[in-house]
DNA sequence: CATCAGGTTTGATCTGCATCAAGGTGTTTC
DNA sequence: GAAACACCTTGATGCAGATCAAACCTGATG
């Protein structure tokens, strides 16, 4: 059994229109809230690049994503852009009680966010308390991966950061599809180079020559433009400069 | 009226026991709720320097700050250190519903804590639920804040770290302590180079360059060991990469 | 007062990543 | 099928910040 399996806290994949993602029981969805759900929820669609909305725009719902990946980014005044959430299936986006994004908010690749209008969202907030406790529950596990993140960008290689996004996102992808087969991991790194260097603080050409660097010692497998296969997970782990174990959940 | 003092948002500073730091409004501390905190709290008392717990000690107490800073850090095997947290009076340590503590918690400066037996507390937040909000509202601050970070590290100049590192004391230490004369402004650095460095990704030789540098520039101008005097808050502002308006808050 | 220790400054040199530049690959469009 | 486009790779060069090293406070201790 490898390190991977280990970590991997599959939820339910029927749960992803709840805006409170469910790590484990779907029970607590209890049939009310459900139902006051449908009723202020909406769908909307966004193409690979399209952007969802822009910093200081005005955000009158929130939302999580259902397929595709969503970013978060902040933009520098001369243009410099840092990558500070990377929302998968599941994640939930917005935040109660404040009227505009602070962040912009990209459609990485096609992307289906299911929408509920804010105001009648924060009065079910009000009304059934455990939908704050569970918003608690899943904000504080972003601010762990977020000090996770912050250790990433401020002392880790160019090296050690694109084999820790590699990890992340496999691990991530597998409690997803729970694809696990021991040893081997193969899934789709659904961003572009551009996309990795601001999430990890590098340019992308930095991002290019490590990934090559990888691919040559053997430690991934690039099959195709966005496949990747990972023939010893644990291996490539030893890369990232993380503690072997212990270790970060994301 | 310089940005600084739009900015600040004062709470009252007779809550720093309250786990729940009030922004604004302290009525809401409702009698009964502080009657339970107080038989479940006690205090600590730490020398800068000390060690309030290791990254995966047990911590069977949450806690907020009631005089000088403690700091979150992250330690990789070889011994690089990340500051991940700053935590100034009235802040908050610690994660409801988690056993052992993630990051090692540090006495920046001497320190005191206002401790709660975790297993009370966390039944408190389900008898009160508005303490999960509060906790929520901060959560979601701290999110913020992370994100904030996430930018200095990942994109900003060593200069640019240094005079947001600077901007961000100040505009702290000028909310606790209300001493906002317009223009000039006057408060303690209390982090040494060290802590300094571990906060901004760099090493203290680059820090003690780059103050020296802004200290030359006549951008700040240091007292003694550890005050400093900000003669033009906006000046220095300019110095950090951020947007001049909206920027970060806490 | 001399010594010491913790913290700070400054200098010299090195290096990892950024920058600038060019070419490659696969996919869409007409 | 050729042109256009988006994305990726690789090479050459430069520089910001790391590293190594030494000296300099300043307050504490005997």
């Amino acid at each position: 059994m490898t390190r991977v399996s280990q970590k991997i806290q599959p939820f339910s994949q029927e749960c992803n229109d709840c805006p409170i993602r469910h790590r484990a029981v779907c029970a607590r969805c209890e049939a009310d809230e459900l139902t006051l759900l449908e009723q202020i929820k909406y769908y909307r669609s966004f193409e690979a690049g399209q952007t969802v909305v822009w910093a200081g725009d005005k955000m009158d719902f929130v939302a999580s994503v259902v397929t595709g990946i969503a970013t978060l980014s902040q933009t520098m005044e001369d243009g410099r852009r840092q990558m500070v959430g990377l929302l998968l299936p599941s994640d939930f986006a917005g935040r109660p009680g404040r009227e505009t994004s602070a962040y912009d908010v990209t459609a990485a690749t096609d992307l289906v966010m299911c929408c509920f209008r804010k105001k009648p969202f924060e009065e079910l907030m009000i009304r059934t308390p455990h939908i704050g406790q569970r918003l608690l529950e899943m904000t504080l596990d972003e601010l762990d991966a977020a000090r996770e993140w912050m250790l990433l960008l401020g002392r880790k290689t160019a090296r050690e950061k694109i084999a820790s996004l590699i990890c992340i996102i496999a691990r991530r992808d597998a409690s997803l599809q729970l694809n696990a087969s021991d040893g081997e991991l193969r899934f789709d790194l659904p961003l572009t180079r551009e996309a990795m260097s601001e999430y990890l603080g590098l340019t992308l050409e930095t991002v290019s020559r490590q990934v090559s660097a990888l691919r040559k010692e053997g430690l991934i497998v690039t099959e195709g433009k966005r496949q990747i296969v990972i023939p010893d997970f644990d291996l490539l782990l030893e890369e990232t400069g993380d503690d072997s174990d212990g270790g970060f959940l994301i």
